[in-house]
DNA sequence: CATGAATGAGTGTTCATTCAT
DNA sequence: TATGAATGAACACTCATTCAT
């Protein structure tokens, strides 16, 4: 089971999730097509399988990171830094993450998704906090302010996945800060 | 020809682009599987017509749209209004940019992916004269700003997008240059 | 499309239905496996196609057939000897009607046995007529009399299909008259 | 092993025979597949064990039944009855007997099949007898009205069993002895 | 310009069976 | 006696592509 979890991420790392083959995956794997069955009966669920593997860790730290951080933008800060440094350090991850996952077929109504969610409502409270407490003003929609936060680092990563280039965490929060959280002249 | 083109655009509102089979179309046209063949040679070349006919007039219109705007702001404001108005009133060719394109084989090769670049040049410009100007502050990276002006509208249209709710250009304009223009709190 | 039915046709005398492949009818009937696709879609399709091409003429004709036969025992005499006939004539039909049909998915939702259904129907009335006119016992079940002379056909030819030994619907329908329309002692 | 076959029983409830999967076995069972596979050897083993064991005490008692009835017509109507007693009282084995059996590779070839074909003759000693005591006609074939009862009975449980109704056999062996013992009209 | 028949090379999936432990 | 991992061979179905007419 291990080996065809760990011949799939190798093999993502060459090509689609929709390009690889069950043959592929045994091939690659070492072992037998029908076994890849008989863990996984289905292509959907060996995906949402590995996407769990990549993203659960991530979705677990995120929530207990942010504990003991002062301030809403502090903490928003901290938050893309860690997005940041997540698309910089499993460059697979952002692959799929950015590239692929939105035309997998059911994914909308996957728990994978449902995990992202979750962790778009916790961007939602903290923005709502920091709007309760004057950090943010009052005019400005949390949820939109969500959506932009989440697209500019979708954004500011995706020229350097798709051409191979590295990832700077540091540089691209401080960048994205400046924009998202300043005054623009 | 047109029937072919139609039946696509057709097809396109109720499915995936890649889910779509020669078969489909033809039968959805009207006319016979090989004569498609005959006219676009392989299923990329399809792809890219029918793209290239969605978005064409979009980059042109752009191009002439922002002569005689006062200032970059004011620029990067029209642009980002224009770029909500093709997403809210073309909602098959939102579908494709936001969800699909990303993975075409071949897409980030494509022409319809140079006229893109050249959009995102323009903006590029406008931004960089905003710089020059004193409009925007000068440690802005200017690309940077480009992916996030771009990352903001994606995603502030994406849930629209996929859960099938109507885009207000004017409303979304507002929320997003409040954020991106503006001090945040 | 002929030379795909003519194969099956010919396959269905050596083994069941359910044992025939899709490989097996291309290479039988010298046509590729993607053209029996392109012509039935499903296997499901293909048999309910073969089965009405087989059925089909039958039905039509004994509804003809009866007119001008007087009296119902008559009438269901005649009908008993069709039956006899058909099977007699026509053993690959009458090897997947008592062998086969029955575990078929989906076969008593299929249009084949709506036919079949619409002939039951045809039995019930000449029944109800010989009861309203006496010919029949006013005690007598017209639905289970109906089921008794199917019943009765079936397994009378039941021994011979499977053994391969010829039918006689002349002495078959004598001796099955003499069980059912007489006293039997 | 018994927890083996009651999972077999479970499950023919629900489904057909062949539908039903070695691993579909071993979960319901609660055992490894390896295991059914050390008992049974082979699908077609399994099968008749199963069969076996339902048709086996019907065919005992049957024999026993028949005893110290008097008249040979009374003693097919007692064994109508029981028939139909049978298949009221165990569905699942009706089931298997009127849709399936028929197409079990082998079926007519196993001893299950030599067991019913016992049964097959204790009936047609008893119409022997019938015959040579006067109670049936000289001219009624023997082996003839054994298939015809044989195939009433079937015919007559059929729909209950298809569609779900219940199987009343104190009616229908009325309904059917009517039939096939009394003058039609 | 247009058609209909035909193909070839896959694809995911299924499952009885085997075997080392 | 029992298990879990593993296999091999098939199966229905898919579809872009070709070509004679």
């Amino acid at each position: 089971m291990v080996k065809i979890l760990e011949a799939i991420t190798q093999l993502l790392e060459k090509k689609e999730f929709e390009a690889i083959t069950w043959a592929e995956i045994a091939k690659t794997a070492g072992v037998n097509e029908g076994l890849i069955y008989k863990y996984f009966k289905t292509s959907r669920n060996l995906l949402h399988v590995v996407l769990h593997d990549f993203m659960h860790p991530f979705l677990v730290e995120i929530e207990t990171d942010l504990k003991g951080i002062e301030g809403s933008l502090n903490q928003l800060r901290r938050l893309i830094w860690l997005h940041f440094d997540l698309y910089a350090s499993n460059r697979v991850l952002a692959k799929i993450l950015l590239l692929e996952v939105r035309n997998f077929p059911g994914y909308f109504d996957s728990d994978i998704y449902q995990g992202i969610q979750g962790y778009g409502r916790q961007i939602l409270e903290i923005i709502d906090r920091g709007i309760q407490n004057g950090e943010i003003h009052q005019d400005i929609v949390a949820k939109d302010l969500r959506q932009i936060i989440l697209g500019s680092i979708e954004h500011l990563c995706l020229p350097k996945i798709i051409f191979g280039r590295p990832i700077s965490p540091d540089e691209l929060t401080v960048s994205c800060c400046n924009i998202l959280f300043r005054q623009i002249g």
